[in-house]
DNA sequence: GCCTTGTATCGAAATCCGTCGATGCAAGGT
DNA sequence: ACCTTGCATCGACGGATTTCGATACAAGGC
């Protein structure tokens, strides 16, 4: 049972609203296009690096990392982790930004509420009643 | 001759549990071990074929789908879609269950609530209580 | 018992993915 | 200008993944 609060006069930062954004993978067929596009996002999270990259650059909540703290806190080489960082950006979940010498990579968090609401099971079945 | 017994369904961990397993991603870096539980999920999830299936099974409200329902909805050979059934049922997505001649499979909401909150950004800064 | 139908497993082929070293480009210091 | 440092791209190699046909297993009808 999801004790799931309603959020409904939420005064704090609530991150926009992910209500009727998503078709609802749980809830609705996917219909071909749909699933190829989305598949590209999960298979990017589908590696146990990439994962912790994205919670890495996710976690400080000015939202910034540099990609020369990324680096040496893997036991990979350096283009490796610049892959891996290349693929999180072509799924639209962070993007870079270069600042001087240094290249900072961020959340982009629509990415991941996207997702979150994709698969979140939504009340069909409490449905009036 | 066969004597195969088959034991390669769920892996070890049955996702029982989902209270205190999410330590959030967006909230706190993964380590190794978490991060490579979690890809496997996501890497099931990461192919157009798997997703719609997931969608197929998990849009009935009963929750349940036969396979004779789902691999002609493909145009991918019997074996290929029960290997992408297989995958999914070992990442704990979903369950099978035989009935008859038949076999059904339903959706393992816990696997994606626990993704769903896995992708949620909680407020960090609320952090009271 | 035997055949038919539904589903899973096996083994192989083609393709994709993660990783590396080598190299190129950008920016700054001297 | 030149060199140094940070990051991205290239080309290649080994291992994993997707797909298939063939086949084995499960259940029911004859």
């Amino acid at each position: 049972m999801s004790n799931q609060e309603r959020t409904a006069d939420a005064p704090a930062s609530v991150p926009g609203t992910v209500a009727d954004c998503c078709p609802g993978l749980l809830t609705t067929p996917l219909d071909e296009g749909e699933a190829t596009e989305l598949a590209r996002v999960f298979k990017a999270l589908g590696d146990p690096v990439r994962l912790r990259l994205l919670s890495m650059i996710a976690t400080p909540d000015g939202g910034e990392v540099c990609v020369c703290d990324l680096t040496p806190a893997f036991d990979l080489s350096q283009p490796t982790i610049s892959h891996h960082l290349k693929l999180l950006r072509e799924a639209g979940l962070i993007a870079a930004e270069r600042r001087g010498t240094w290249v900072y990579y961020r959340l982009l968090p629509e990415a991941t509420d996207r997702l979150a609401a994709i698969l979140t099971r939504r009340a069909t079945t409490a449905a009036g009643a």
